[in-house]
DNA sequence: ACCTGAACACCGTTCAAGT
DNA sequence: ACCTGAACACCGTTCAAGT
């Protein structure tokens, strides 16, 4: 019953093992048997297991980087807008395993294409907030550069450390206005 | 002629190795051709490529940790420590994409260890700059946390976007000393 | 104590043969 | 058009045999 497999099926599952266990456990054979198929389908539909990571990382672009600044692209207030950023940006552990093995594999040219154009629009995003705040266009830009820089670390330092910032007594939400008054401090 | 190979030498072309290609270029058989040896041989100082790679963290750990804070421990000037420290880690790009390739790898628990041992170790250091310039304890901290935050997210701005903050236009020397003064601000 | 080379295992990739 | 299963390649790992 239900339709054939399509390659979206493959990508979402393969989302779904980086969120697990990085790109290590984008495993092909692994990924066949949780979905019904076989390793010799897999190569109907992708090149090889490259082309199946682009695939994932085309999805993420899209459901964490479109998508999330179509919603917040609603919030009229550019402080506001930046805190449910941040909130959401730093609240969701699984996106947070998922960001970390993509963006940090400059291996494969394509990827390397995804993420700098994330990179490029989720810079835009911030920089544009901090226009609106009213930084001048290049200051604006150099403090969206380093958010979104201190957004890349802090997974890293949350990653090792889990009593680190956020968690260290205070609640997420002390954690993000701190670091926004902190970017936002003229 | 020469002594016989000692881990170390292992250790030392791993990390050239994560140097050129990342830790998928850390290949036995290509490592053991390159220093005169082979893969069995290999197989008699290290238990597996996994204790392969920890050594290599372990021997970057210090280097561009312990030996990088004793230098620095020299300069008095807390703002000049920072602008130094900060000179050193933009300017080195191959020290650049071994951090890259380190840092983000939590596969390995044992890599996950060296790397939060080295997090704790540069965060602290950060953290006293800014109580010596003269901020409470609690809000050094917070910025440490932020600047060696921005510090690890920079390598993915810069690497995805060739002329990003740094280089477009302005040099190294220029940036450092806008993120500084960011960072340093009341 | 340390090294070699052959063997095996795992998984990515190909392909002839099926429906 | 899409799938299967067997075959092969690559590289990590083991191990019996050497020095």
């Amino acid at each position: 019953m239900g339709s054939r497999l399509q390659p979206n099926d493959w990508s979402r599952a393969a989302l779904e093992a980086i969120a697990e266990g990085g790109l290590g456990a984008v495993i092909i054979e692994t990924l066949a048997t949780r979905i019904g198929a076989t390793k010799g389908s897999f190569y109907w539909h992708f090149a090889d297991r490259a082309a199946l990571i682009r695939g994932a990382a085309v999805l993420w672009e899209e459901t964490r980087t479109s998508a999330l600044i179509r919603d917040l692209q609603q919030v009229e207030e550019p402080r506001q807008r930046l805190h449910e950023l941040f909130i959401r940006a730093f609240g969701d552990d699984r996106a947070g395993r998922i960001e970390a093995a993509l963006i940090m594999q400059p291996e494969d040219p394509e990827v390397a294409e995804v993420v700098r154009r994330v990179t490029t629009r989720r810079v835009a995003f911030l920089a544009n907030a901090f226009a609106e705040i009213g930084f001048t266009e290049s200051e604006a830009q150099h403090r969206a550069v380093v958010a979104y820089g201190t957004y890349l670390g802090l997974f890293v330092v949350l990653a090792g450390n889990p009593n680190a910032a956020p968690s260290r007594g205070r609640p997420l939400d002390t954690f993000v206005g701190d670091l926004i008054d902190l970017l936002t401090r003229r």
